[in-house]
DNA sequence: AATTTGTGCAGTCAAATAGTTGCGCTTATA
DNA sequence: TATAAGCGCAACTATTTGACTGCACAAATT
């Protein structure tokens, strides 16, 4: 496996997006992730190592055990993709940007 | 190619995030948006195939051209997925909610 | 009517991806 | 100290991806 760095390719794996979402919870080991899915430990293991190097998930060695977390800083590429469209779509961010307007006008 | 339906997949591919921001700003035939690149036109077309299957892209045939357009909506199923991390991160999220916070009670 | 232009589709191919098993190292535990 | 558990690395394989070329077809243009 090739390993790129590249965290939209991360991202494009639902299995990588579930361990993401798994992790987000609370730290975990790499076996009890593994537990989740159908998947090999070892298969598993190497979904976590494509997320550590995309930097979207750090360790934490505890004995011979380690803990993954989450590193919600490695997303931020993809949410800043992202931000220009929201504002196409997103009723939400336009009614917040009138209360912004509306605040600021106020002062 | 197999042309898989998903939207994550779409975004993963960094030729194809391109087509997006350029598409964005105006409608396009493919023949145009192939000379932003080096690629072959069928290749290109192909990437437009793929956005297009995942409702990122929209077809509005004009007599033998057809103009291709964002459709902002598509993107919404990764900023779903995003946004709770977001929070984890965005000062500026934190801030928007403060603000909101003030302006409800104000009223 | 013949030619050019804009597209999409089919087939081919090399490289990347996602899965597997096996192995070895390190750290707990019996 | 011997054994079991947790983990990463290496080697192998099948499938998918992303690129290419060639072709067919419809709509403008000459």
């Amino acid at each position: 496996m090739k390993l790129r760095r590249d965290v939209f390719q991360a991202i494009a794996d639902p299995t990588r997006r579930t361990i993401i979402s798994l992790v987000a919870l609370q730290a975990m080991t790499p076996t009890a992730i593994a537990e989740n899915f159908d998947y090999s430990r070892q298969t598993i293991s190497k979904h976590i190592q494509i997320l550590t190097e995309c930097e979207i998930l750090e360790q934490e060695q505890k004995g011979r055990e380690i803990y993954y977390q989450l590193n919600p800083n490695g997303m931020k590429e993809i949410a800043e993709f992202i931000e220009p469209f929201r504002k196409l779509w997103d009723d939400r961010f336009n009614k917040l940007e009138s209360v912004m307007k509306k605040y600021q006008s106020k002062k």
